[in-house]
DNA sequence: ACGGGTCACTTGCAAAATGATAGTGACCGC
DNA sequence: GCGGTCACTATCATTTTGCAAGTGACCCGT
């Protein structure tokens, strides 16, 4: 017997929770759904440090979530849209939501 | 102007992410649901290291997610079960499975 | 009654992630 | 050319995660 019989590679829970699971990810791509598409918008809606910002950013760029976009040259200004992966993640976050709003005092 | 107009602390979905918003925790949730209940079967089917896993089934019981029942005195042993609050967070996993299975390879 | 084995952990320490703070470079407006 | 905004990066302390080894309660076979 090898010992460990996990089938963390292949469920698809975990494959998800590989991408997005953590608090920031999540919040972010809540944020940018609700308008903040900015880096700064983001920075400051959701008081998080800059370099967390730009890793989680990265992250999730990576994942095929979000996507970076430069909307102006000159001065040099981006955007983070979701994609097409990033929209369908949304339910979840509004399923969050609802079980937040139901589980805790509010 | 005070400088962070964050509303962290009051969203639904942030006091979610606070009791769940990591990746063990609610693999955790989804093995206890398929019948994984006590220490050892978690352990061994998540592969996690078991200060890990105590620490992860403590913030869960803490949170309020599930409760640790001793089903067995002589000898000790324990099972840990769902609560409603745990149960009602099920969908929230099947939604990220349904997600993980449409956007990852498999 | 002693040795080996299982279950449910805890402890100690190294590695990785997170986060606060400061700094950088491109630009714009005055 | 000076101050201010935007979008970051760099440095370093703190926190969290994770591995490996050990502990205590118990059961079973001999």
């Amino acid at each position: 017997m090898t010992g460990d019989e996990n089938n963390l590679g292949t469920c698809p829970v975990d494959r998800g929770l590989m991408r997005v699971g953590d608090r920031w990810s999540m919040l972010i791509l809540r944020d940018v759904e609700r308008g903040l598409t900015r880096y700064e918008q983001l920075r400051t809606s959701l008081g998080i440090a800059p370099n967390i910002l730009s890793r989680r950013l990265a992250a999730l760029a990576e994942a095929g979530l979000v996507e970076k976009k430069r909307y102006s040259q000159r001065p040099p200004r981006d955007e983070y849209l979701l994609t097409h992966a990033g929209r369908d993640f949304l339910p979840i976050l509004m399923a969050i939501g609802a079980w937040g709003r139901k589980y805790n005092g509010a």
